[in-house]
This record gives structure tokens, C-alpha cells and sequence, in this order.
DNA sequence: TTGAAAGCGATACCAT
DNA sequence: ATGGTATCGCTTTCAA
């Protein structure tokens, strides 16, 4: 029995005086280009093979300069919103033959843990760099872009060196505002969400607003705390205004819970009040609920995301771009169905 | 202005040139560790600063043999369940200083890409390994646990050699047995998912079975087949069978998809049938739905796991071990409140 | 305190 | 076709 040395990896050099020849040979044969004998070649993979061999991507990455790898920036594995984002962007990656790392920040110490997981990325020289953080401010991310291939998905980014894919929020906005117009609401309610707290939920529930105004539906704002029973609190004041008869939330887990405390009060949606949220993402988007929100393309985000990210490899000079694109309307059973068309009478 | 090498990264040559010192220097100024002058010290940190360096992680690793990394690899980002767990290994291994890296298969070609996600962690040469898939089979991981420490994280792992922490799916379908009995069914369904599906969802739906049979309960078992629309198609049968009155699911995400067949036959919950479902995971814990269901206790699970994995790292020859985790009983509004306990008559 | 030099594991160029 | 050697960026003796 040959010489094990306990658990430790076995590298190039044990599989080459296993199989009798120079290390050289082996990295060929392991590389499948350069020459060398079928003979040699098979042998060296047959080693290989039994002695467990996986290459050490540190040593394979610090001489070719290249790592194949591609790195995501993710704020919360735990949002089904990120989840999505992860995974499409993870099968576009892989299609491009790259793999992908992950690294997240931590609930806790968000924003110092996010600067860690920045580092950590690039210190392992990925070739590509997907931001996945409404937290992050572009400051942080900006010092590197001329470094590596950067990339911000899932937020619009208005930083003029950074490129950015998302949802184009205002138009979602717009989008939910002319179903409730259509629908005949003409005093609404938006629970605002402060810039200071989250960028993007600011952005769309400000463009729920001025589309409503725009549309000269009576709107009225409730700006939004910190936390999480903030959208909860906000419902009572909301109800005594008896000329409200819809609420546009930020997001469909906010919906949720505004939906809960609507049915404590006894409020029947959408007989008595109608609610919309946003995102339409994961396990919240069962008919049960029949959330009526705006469906993120996250598919599409995440896709076109990681072809920026090639693009911009081959070619390092190329104008910055921010991509937005178009959600869908998800009209569920938190809105009433639309009012039958009108028709020419039948007599 | 000094020579910027355009868009590359500095290394410590860059710097230990810039400030005037040898390589080493600048190696221990950055380590922090060795003896320096305080006067160099400071020199060089600046000048690192001032580059933007970032270590390379690489080489780092490559001489130190040591990555100060943990991989996690990980099934199915979009399912809340591991995005739970992800958050927990994560948030304790940066407690213990450690980083994580990521590595997801993708949905399409699960197992093949699970198998390229395994060799890109081990490749990376991670300090340990936590694997959270029901679908990798231990035949693959079991040829580098000699190697790696390695921790199956989210289900129960029978092999002999593969530690494993997870939720006690005998204890919790045991539970909800109880709870269901203690409203007095005498006739339950079971939704049981084959084990070539899901070993998992096996053991748990088939304890549940074995849990009402103990209990002198009648259990109708159903199989289910494959594919998202299997539990959906087994309602209606079960409506046939007028005696029963619960039933249960091996999944929240089933139960959610049961409920809303109910609802479309016009089957009222939990007036008309009793459900319940497992995991307590995500945003289906919202009050509005009130599942009634098994929470697993994935921030423990995380926790322990990495726990697990440090010990391991300690002492390579502990015996392997098997930690099942209590999970917790939510008693929702999808089985009836229990009926007020008996008491001494008034009059 | 400081610098020179030897590697870590792999690739690639160069002779042979 | 094959093997020797320089090299990637960094840590770590070992001298000075």
C-alpha cells in the first residue's frame, strides 16, 4: 500500500510520482490541452481519480490569474426576495461558466458585516461582483469598481460608475395606481416608507403617491417608523377616515400584516377596504392570499444582471448602465374585480 | 503622481515600494503580528490605505494553509427554509471567526451542479463543510469527511461517518399527532411523501402515521406522486370519505396549497376539516393564515452545526454524532382551539 | 527591527 | 511528448 499521508489533500506532485512522471505532466493531463500521450493521460487521470484529487483552486487562481468565479453580495438570505434574486443569478452564472460564491452580512451588525463580506469576495478575486444590498451605499462599492466588474441588482443605483439592473419601481407604482383608479378609488391611503429607511420602498411608494395626485385621486400619506409593527400601527388612524377605501403598502409582507390587523378590526377586503403590496415573491404569493401586488421580474433581473457583469469584462470602458425593467400586475382578491365593461343595452 | 498600474489590485510589493520597506515588513505590518517599529507600522498602513488593498486571499491561504473559511453548501436558495439556515450557520461563524462561502446547486440539474458546488467549496479548501441538501447522498460527501470536517445540517444523516444536527421529525409529527388528538379526531388523512422523494418529508409524514395508528386513530394514508399539483389533486378524494376530519400535511407549503382546494370545494377550516402542516418557516408564520404547525428550530440547528464543526476541527477523532433538535408546536386557527377542560359541574 | 530567501500548489514557457 | 523552472502573492524562518 502506498504511503497515506492522513488527511491531507493530495496535490499535483503525489499524483505524479504515483503515476511516474513529472508534474508537468500531470497539470497537462489534468488541463486536457498540451501535449501528451493518451497513454500517459489516462493513467495520470486513473491516479487522479483514486487518490480523491480536487484542485486547489488558491494555487490554480494565483498563477493563471484567473479564478472562474463570480461573487454575490447578498443583504438577507433569509428575504425570499433575495433568495430569488441568488438563485436566478446563480443559473446564469453557471450557464456563462463561471461559478458563483456567495457571502452575507449578518442581521445583527448589517452594514460593518457587509463591509466584511465585500472584503471577503474580493479578496478572493472574483472576476465579477453582483451587490445585492439596499444597505451598502455606493460609497463603499465605488473604490473598486475599476477593479473588478461591478454590478448592483435588485436596486436602482444612481452612483454614475456603477451599473445597476432592477425593477423599474415608478412604473410598478404606476402601474398598481391605474388599477385602483380603474377600479374607482378616489381617496387612498399609502403608507410611505422614509428614504432614510430603504431607497427602493421609498422610491415606489413616493411614485404611488405623486401617481395618485397625478390622477387626482385624494391621497393620504402616513409616513412610516422604523420596526415592524410601524404598518400595523399605522391601520387605526387609517380607519377612521371612513372615506378611505383603499391602503397601498410597500411591500407584500407589509400587506400581510396591515391585512391581519384589517380583519381584527373587523374590516372585510376588499368589500369594506382594498389593499396592495408589492414584490409578489415567494410563499406569499399563494392564491389563498390572493395578494394583489406587483410582481418583481427577479428572473429577469438576475439574468440580465450577470450578462452586464460578462459584457463589461470583455469590454472595461463601457458606458455605465441602469437597467430597468417592467413588473407585472398581479390583480388578486385584494382588490374587487374590475366593474363588467359597459355594453350596449340589450334592448 | 506615482505609477498606477492601471486597474489591478496592489499586492504588498506595491505597498512595501511606496513605503519604502521589504515585503516582510510590510507582511508583519498587516499581520499585526512580529516585531515592527511602531514608526514603519503606521507608514504602511496608511500607504495599504491609501492603495485600497485588499489581501489576496490566494496566496494568503496557499502559504498559511489555513482559510479561515467555512462553505456551506446549499440546495435550493429560493426555499425559505435554507435561506433560515444559511442566516444561522452564517451569524454563528463569524462569531467564531470564521467567513462562509456559498455554493448552490441550481434548480435544472440539482444533483450534477450539487456535486460542482461540493468540489468548488472543497476546492477552495474550506476549514469545514455544512451541507444542507436532502439531495446530495452521502456517498458523495462521505470520500473527503477524512479530509474536511463535515456537518449535514437540516436533516438526518445515517451514515456512520457524517455528523448531522437537525429537527426531530419523529418528536414533532408526534406532536401535532397529540395536538390533534387532543381535539378529539378520530379519523385522520395523511398526506405521505414517498422516500424516494424526500427522505425528510419521509420520515416525518410516516411517523405521523405510525404516531395516529399508536394513538387507535384511523389513518387514511395518501402517497403522494411527484410534482406540485400532486397534494391539490388528492383533495377531492378525501372529501369523499365523510369521516375524516383532519388532515395532515407534510409541508407548509402543501398545507397552504391543500387549504386553498378546500376553500374552492367550499370545505370551511376549521369548522368543516382540521389541517396541519411542517416547518413554521417564512412568511407563511403571518397570523393572517394561522397555520397550524411544526417549527423547526433552524436557528439552533445552525447554531449547533457550526458548534459541531468547530469541536470537530479540535479533535478529529470524535465519534461521529447525531443531534435532533425539539422543534416547537404552533397551534394555529387551521384545527379548532381546544375545547375548554372539564370542570366541576356549577350546580 | 529588518530584509533575504524558501516555499505553498499549480501553470506555462522552454529546452530536451 | 516530456520534464525542468520561473512565477503568482503571501507567510515564515533565518541572518544580519
Amino acid at each position: 500500500m502506498t504511503e497515506d499521508k492522513a488527511n491531507k489533500a493530495p496535490t499535483i506532485i503525489d499524483i505524479a510520482r504515483e503515476a511516474g512522471v513529472s508534474k508537468s505532466a500531470v497539470s497537462r493531463a489534468l488541463l486536457g490541452q498540451g501535449r501528451i500521450s493518451e497513454e500517459a493521460r489516462s493513467r495520470i487521470l486513473d491516479v487522479a481519480q483514486r487518490l480523491g484529487y480536487v484542485k486547489n483552486a488558491m494555487a490554480q487562481g494565483l498563477v493563471a490569474q484567473r479564478t472562474h468565479t463570480l461573487g454575490v453580495l447578498v443583504r438577507d438570505a433569509v428575504r425570499p426576495f433575495y433568495g430569488h434574486l441568488h438563485a436566478a443569478l446563480q443559473g446564469r452564472a453557471i450557464e456563462g461558466g463561471y461559478r458563483v460564491v456567495t457571502a452575507t452580512g449578518v442581521r445583527d451588525f448589517a452594514l460593518a458585516e457587509e463591509r466584511r463580506a465585500l472584503q471577503t469576495l474580493l479578496s478572493l478575486r472574483v472576476e465579477g461582483l453582483v451587490v445585492c444590498s439596499g444597505l451598502l451605499p455606493a460609497r463603499d462599492i465605488a473604490p473598486f469598481v475599476e477593479r473588478v466588474p461591478t454590478v448592483v441588482a435588485g436596486r436602482p443605483e444612481p452612483h454614475p460608475a456603477i451599473n445597476s439592473v432592477y425593477c423599474d419601481e415608478e412604473d410598478g407604482a404606476q402601474q398598481l395606481v391605474d388599477h385602483l383608479v380603474s377600479l374607482g378609488h378616489r381617496r387612498v391611503a399609502v403608507l410611505l416608507v422614509p428614504e432614510a429607511l430603504s431607497i427602493t420602498q421609498y422610491a415606489r411608494t413616493a411614485a404611488m403617491v405623486s401617481g395618485l395626485r397625478e390622477r387626482g385621486v385624494d391621497t393620504v400619506v402616513t409616513e412610516l417608523t422604523d420596526g415592524p409593527e410601524a404598518p400595523v400601527e399605522a391601520v387605526p388612524a387609517l380607519l377612521e377616515d371612513r372615506e378611505i377605501t383603499a391602503i397601498m403598502c410597500p411591500q407584500d409582507d407589509v400587506m400581510v400584516s396591515v391585512l391581519e390587523r384589517l380583519r381584527r378590526a373587523g374590516v372585510r377586503v376588499p368589500d369594506d377596504m382594498s389593499v396592495t403590496g408589492f414584490d409578489g415573491i415567494g410563499p406569499l404569493t399563494t392564491p389563498l392570499l390572493g395578494l394583489t401586488t406587483l410582481r418583481q421580474p427577479l428572473d429577469e433581473v438576475g439574468r440580465r444582471a450577470i450578462d452586464l457583469l460578462l459584457e463589461l469584462r470583455e469590454d472595461r470602458s463601457m458606458p455605465t448602465r441602469h437597467i430597468a425593467l417592467r413588473g407585472a400586475l398581479v390583480a388578486g382578491t385584494t382588490t374587487p374585480p374590475p366593474p363588467p365593461p359597459p355594453h350596449p343595452a340589450r334592448r
